[in-house]
DNA sequence: TGACGTCAAGATCCG
DNA sequence: CGGATCTTGACGTCA
């Protein structure tokens, strides 16, 4: 069973695409952006290493304007020497690739030149896989698409639509449901009749049921014949409801407990699981983290490394709980101590914790800082404190001096995750 | 015609 | 002038 996110980082600095509009896309704007995105991309690929995150969904805006004419750049071959080393640490360490051209690309159509334009998008999405590793394994997800007044014939026009593609894409496609029209049900139909693999998401399969709410044990086990040996391990997209959003809208971060307790529908099942959440790696390490049978207390200092101002900022309470947590020196707390960090992520601070904690990470720069950063400091701080700035401000002002002295403890500090870029 | 979703670029405002 | 904040872009479908 493999863990992973989808297209960016967070909390890690410098790790942000480049990207452009169309009037500016000049060959040479979009060299230097690809330039740029592939470094970052190869971070990206860094970081999964380092943290044993074998599944990563690469974001559609690694090429600007890849599947138009506007971008007429031989960027496979420019950047030959780039793509050949990432692929190499990429089937190395066993990494599983994918990615997933967004709602906008529609192979069922009514329209000749959406369709033209799906294939083209789809294209491109091959085009950067073979770049890096053309494995089967390597997926490209796709949505049915619309239903035009006619689900039934958009069905029909999908398949044939498929089987006009080129194997080369062929290979890679597999097929989701949708939260608004296309349920399970009608997607492992479509597979049926086309041959591609279905990647059940059990968060739409949740927004958008099936009539007689065919529980999802079922629906994992029909999902998972649709997979063929060259296909590799099935996928799930795992995500839950922001309470603060529309159904449907993907939560801040993936909650310990419910992630262990829908766990409890695999029974052994083996699948690779996608995570979709606004904090990316923070929930895939968090998820891996959880259901690691050989657990070290010294992942979770690790992590409460990062966390630790966070956390305080937000209440000194969780802060102490975490740190008494960690004193035992055997075991594996893990469910606990997400259960802490992720309960006092989820007030906003108040503005006592939230200096306490800016004085905390003072400490760690006051003695490199020159007088005019003292001086700057403590007047935006007395700003924030009057309510005449906001917090963002203050961090940002301490950000650029984590950054200037290279401050190694507070480099990797989530606490800063908003600012950084 | 706006909402949907996504992210940064671009534009504009402010001190 | 630099930083903060607002708007736009790029895509297709549907109410």
């Amino acid at each position: 069973m493999k863990i992973g996110y989808a297209c960016l980082l967070v909390g890690v600095a410098g790790t942000g695409f480049k990207t452009c509009i169309k009037k500016n896309a000049t060959q040479e704007k979009l060299q230097n952006v690809i330039d740029h995105n592939l470094r970052v991309l190869d971070r990206m690929i860094d970081y999964n290493i380092d943290h044993d995150i074998g599944l990563f969904r690469m974001s559609s805006d690694l090429i600007p304007f890849g599947s138009s004419p506007v971008n007429t750049l031989k960027w496979e071959e420019i950047f030959s020497s780039q793509w050949e080393a990432m692929g190499k640490k990429i089937k190395e360490n066993n990494m599983r690739i994918s990615m997933h051209p967004g709602q906008y690309t529609v192979l069922n159509s009514p329209r000749k030149e959406v369709v033209k334009r799906a294939v083209a998008d789809l294209e491109y999405h091959v085009r950067v896989l073979e770049c890096l590793d053309s494995s089967q394994k390597n997926k490209i997800i796709l949505h049915i698409g619309g239903a035009y007044g006619d689900k039934r014939a958009a069905m029909d026009r999908f398949v044939e639509n498929y089987r006009r593609l080129s194997d080369r894409i062929k290979k890679h496609l597999i097929i989701e449901n949708d939260d608004k029209i296309y349920r399970v049900k009608e997607v492992l139909d479509i597979s049926e009749r086309t041959g591609a693999p279905v990647v059940l998401d059990v968060f739409h399969d949740k927004i958008n049921p099936d009539p007689d709410h065919t529980p999802v044990d079922y629906w994992l086990r029909q999902c998972q014949t649709t997979w063929k040996k060259e296909d590799g391990t099935p996928k799930i997209h795992y995500s839950e409801q922001n309470p603060l959003k529309q159904p449907g809208s993907h939560s801040e971060t993936i909650g310990g407990d419910s992630f262990l307790s829908w766990m409890e529908n695999l029974r052994g099942m083996d699948v690779d699981i996608m995570l979709e959440v606004k904090d990316k790696n923070l929930s895939a390490v968090k998820c891996l983290n959880l259901v690691d049978p050989r657990g070290k207390m010294k992942t979770l200092e690790q992590e409460w490394a990062r966390y630790k101002y966070l956390v305080l900022e937000h209440s000194q309470r969780a802060y102490d709980q975490v740190r008494e947590l960690l004193k035992k020196k055997s075991g594996y707390p893990a469910q606990s101590f997400y259960q802490i960090i992720d309960q006092s992520l989820k007030s906003e601070p108040d503005k006592s914790s939230a200096v306490n904690a800016l004085d905390h990470v003072w400490g760690h720069l006051k003695k490199s800082a020159e007088e005019r950063e003292h001086q700057r400091y403590r007047l935006l701080l007395e700003r924030y404190r009057q309510g005449t700035c906001s917090l963002n401000t203050v961090k940002k002002h301490l950000w650029k001096l984590v950054v200037k002295y290279q401050e190694p403890y507070l480099i990797q500090s989530l606490y800063f995750k908003e600012v950084m870029d």
